[in-house]
RNA sequence: GCCCCGGUAGCCCAAUGGCAGAGGCAGAGGACUUAAAAUCCUCCAAGUGUGGGUUCGACCCCCACCCGGGGCACCA
């Protein structure tokens, strides 16, 4: 037999995708499909261009998920769709004058073929795209409820502006406090903007963490209670002179009223205005000067860690209500308008950032808690620790924590305050003055105000993009279009204006993996039944850039929905697995770096289940994967190794494995069962080195062993087929063939693992004397630790290093080792 | 500055507190070949960032520090 040693790698892809379009392996189970459900989710691609290496490790990792449990019996649904809609389309239709929806749907055809190619297991019925109107009407719907609850409004609110490109930006495309774009100072603007409540959720959002702990990484945790950022304290009331009303402040250390020296209001806030406006002429026009210069500071001043605090002297004073003193207020830009009340009480002593204050203003520091640091006012330093409470009246002698108790129940019987919460959280703005987006289905009328539209006009479809300018000017292009933008009171009739802006495109992303359930639904976003049957997601595997905004507006949604009874449950996504990126050489690729590596060049070269494997196995899939370092002409040797082994089989399919050789056939059981637990623990490298290893057990079992007539050759064979079904389908399909199965391989099952082969028959155990390694034994691995140590005592060298010792004691350890204490 | 995650052969990475090595890359030697490629076989190498501690026993747990990566950073 003349077979060549290695298959032609294009001809054998060419040759299995239609097989497989036609058998449609991954195709979600009908409901009455017995098999339990698995929903593993991919997240959703921008289809900016063709596929890059990021997309290749990503869906090669998502696709070992999936391929696995449908391999373990599971009925698996595996989706794909597209984030469709997004700047980089309106970009290319300025640039280049293409239409933004044919341009993006070119990508996606481009997109989705790649994705045929590259043997993703996608159900390729249920896929859809944000652009389509049957999926924006939904995010429309989902607006109206929201809106329906007091969950979407609009406020006036301060909001990234470039005054060269006219426009908005979104925090994300401000670098350094300069636009992104044309490298000019962004500066404030106020703009009435649409926002959802998400701050509502705030509680919930933090709490139900808890279900996700061991689920999620544990980075992506931290990463949004930081986002979320509760602190917990107390609001407390300070009456000001010459203002009829109180202002209050939030503090997270109420015991340290005491010493409290001044007050402080942001330099941009309402409060500030007013109570400079009605100090002396002197001060109000100082502060309008000050004002002046906060609003010019650039981000980049203020990122500034050591940037000298600035501020000026109001003329007015706050009283303490712990004790009377008048506190002189100051306006400055250190303090916040847009977290807690805008105000704050100064507690020198004790907050870093006011005894900074204190030290540049010459105002005066008090030390309120001992905590055995040096004076603050000396070393510059304000001390934070916990100790006993001095020059603070009744609370002298407290504890921090008793002291905050304390006060607190002071202040509420008082009627001056009460303890509080607050949040770093800020509600989300979703309003962006762009073209390529879901239009927000309100209208304003003169008379009725905001309008919702009527369900039954739903969807609000986008005008063609063909007569507008979508270059930005500061407001949506979609307000010249005037047929699309005037409009009827859809209440009164009278003439009125569609709101002319576009929802933020994570709108779209955050309840996408919903629609995937009943992608055709046309009479509701999602159907009851089909949502019951598959949510929540039980594996979602995407990269860690989307740890905070896109998972927590999915929390923040699923809860929304949950609350309107639309949804049983709370948490969208079961258990999440970020993967890392794909790196050239230690940094991440880019054309103007010269060190991007062209995915099609690759898959050209090595092949598709080359790549593929090269991902998998390059380590941890949260680990980036540097390209430098790995080896796709290592991975394609694996794989003809492994292919050749179905070559050299020569027992027929389906004869007794129970009488084949019994070393290779604990050999399989064992990388049948290691591989199993490796994929589940998500450690696919691991998976991947167990098939190696019996690759390498079945070369040598044929080569030099039992031969390759031998059941357990082909037991071993066959099961190198269904493993690396995971990880290259199309070099296992071809094992499948060859070894006389039918397509496909990926519906072959996980052999059912023998658990007496998986144990070894004997083991080496060592004997150890006083932590040293003496000899070791064969034994039976069912041995218990008591005839372990007997026998261990029994060998004649340990008995021999024993002569004349002292035993102080013998740890036994079965199967794995003893070891004897000796004296001396 | 604060918080998190890493540091194991030349390289990428494995090791429920129990023989430091599973797998791969690179390297060396050999078999096959007229030769080369491919293939097959064999070999090579670190004592786990540093210093302490706990333990019969530490890559693993604890403390301090060094290095690398990431997150947060006037949120009162």
């Amino acid at each position: 037999m003349q077979e060549r040693d290695s298959y032609d790698i294009q001809a054998v892809q060419e040759k299995w995708l239609p097989v497989w379009d036609e058998i449609a392996p991954f195709r979600s189970g009908r409901p009455d499909d017995k098999r339990p459900k698995k929903y593993v989710l991919d997240m959703f691609p921008y289809p900016s261009g063709d596929l890059h290496m990021g997309h290749a490790e990503a869906y090669a990792l998502g696709d070992v998920i999936a391929r696995y449990w449908v391999q373990k019996g599971f009925n698996v649904m595996h989706p794909i769709g597209w984030d469709a809609f997004g700047l980089p389309a309106e970009n290319a239709a300025i640039k280049r004058g293409v239409d933004p929806a044919a341009w993006t749907y070119e990508n996606i055809a481009v997109q989705k073929a790649s994705m045929r190619r590259y043997a993703c297991s996608f159900d390729w019925d249920r896929t859809f795209n944000t652009c389509d109107p049957e999926y924006y009407k939904w995010n429309q719907w989902i607006f109206l409820k929201l809106y329906e609850k007091g969950l979407a409004y609009r406020k006036d609110s301060a909001v990234n502006w470039c005054p060269s490109c006219q426009t908005v930006l979104a925090n994300e495309q401000v670098v350094a406090g300069l636009c992104e774009r044309c490298d000019t100072q962004v500066t404030k603007k106020k703009l009435n903007q649409w926002y959802f409540k998400i701050t509502d959720y705030a509680d919930r959002l933090l709490d139900d963490m808890e279900q996700l702990e061991g689920k999620w990484p544990e980075k992506v945790l931290t990463m949004q209670r930081n986002w979320i950022g509760r602190s917990t304290g107390a609001n407390v009331q300070f009456a000001i002179e010459g203002r009829s009303e109180p202002v209050t402040i939030y503090t997270t250390r109420p015991d340290t009223l005491f010493g409290a020296t001044f007050f402080v209001v942001a330099a941009d806030s309402a409060l500030a205005e007013e109570l400079a406006t009605r100090s002396t002429p002197e001060v109000a026009s100082k502060f309008a000067h000050y004002l002046e210069s906060v609003k010019s500071a650039s981000d980049i001043d203020r990122l500034a860690t050591d940037r000298p605090k600035t501020g000026l002297f109001l003329e007015r004073y706050a009283i303490n209500p712990v004790n009377g003193e008048k506190l002189p207020i100051w306006a400055s830009d250190y303090v916040l308008a847009d977290y807690g009340t805008g105000a704050i009480m100064a507690v020198p002593a004790h907050d870093q950032r006011d005894l900074d204050f204190a030290l540049a203003m010459k105002l005066p520091v008090r030390v309120v808690v001992e905590t055995g640091e040096e004076d603050p006012t000396l070393t510059g330093v304000a001390t934070s620790g916990d100790g006993n409470l001095i020059n603070s009246g009744a609370l002298n002698g407290l504890t921090k924590e008793k002291a905050i108790a304390a006060i607190i129940k002071q202040l509420e019987s008082d009627g001056l305050g009460k303890a509080a919460r607050n949040y770093r959280l800020r509600d989300w703005l979703i309003s962006r003055q762009r073209y390529w987006g879901t239009p927000i289905p309100i209208v304003h009328c003169a008379k009725c105000g905001e309008v919702p539209v009527p369900e039954s006009e739903l969807p609000v479809k986008l005008p063609p993009a063909g007569s507008l300018d979508l270059s930005p000017k500061g407001k949506s292009p979609l307000g010249a279009a005037s047929n699309w933008i005037n409009v009827p009171c859809p209440r009164c009739g009278a003439s009125a204006q569609r709101d002319a802006d576009t929802m933020d495109t994570f709108v779209d992303s955050s309840w996408y993996f919903l629609r995937y359930a009943s992608p055709n639904e046309s009479a509701r976003a999602f159907n009851d039944e089909d949502v019951k049957t598959w949510l929540p997601v039980d594996q979602y595997v995407g990269g860690v850039t989307h740890a905070i905004l896109h998972l927590l507006y999915s929390r923040f949604f699923t809860k929304a929905l949950h609350d309107m009874g639309l949804l049983d449950f709370t948490e969208p996504f079961t258990r999440l697995l970020n993967q890392g990126m794909v790196v050239m050489a230690g940094s991440a690729m880019s054309k103007s770096r010269g060190n991007l590596v062209r995915l099609s060049d690759e898959l050209g070269n090595h092949g598709v289940d080359a790549i593929r494997l090269t991902m998998v196995f390059a380590g941890p899939p949260e680990d980036d994967v540097d390209w430098a370092d790995v080896s796709p002409s290592g991975s394609v040797k694996f794989l003809s190794r492994a292919w050749r082994l179905a070559g050299d089989v020569t027992s027929p399919p389906g004869v007794d494995f129970s009488k084949g050789d019994s070393a290779l056939r604990r050999a399989t059981h064992k990388a049948l069962h290691d591989g199993a637990f490796a994929v589940e623990s998500f450690r696919f490298n691991v998976a991947v080195a167990r098939m190696m290893e019996l690759v390498n057990a079945t070369r040598k079992a044929i080569d030099s062993g039992c031969g390759p007539a031998d059941p357990a050759v082909r037991e071993a064979t066959e099961a190198v087929a269904i493993m690396l079904s995971l990880v290259a389908p199309f070099t296992a399909e071809e094992m499948w063939e060859r070894l006389g199965h039918t397509p496909s391989v990926a519906l072959a099952g996980w052999p059912t693992v023998d658990p007496t082969l998986v144990k070894a028959e004997s083991v080496t155990a060592v004997v150890q004397i006083n932590g040293k390694i003496k000899t070791r034994i064969d034994i039976d691995p069912e041995i218990t630790d008591a005839q372990f140590e007997e026998l261990a005592l029994a060998d004649p060298s340990v008995r021999e290093a024993l002569t004349g010792k002292n035993i102080i004691k013998v740890i036994a350890r079965a199967p794995k080792l003893v070891n004897i204490v000796i004296q001396g």
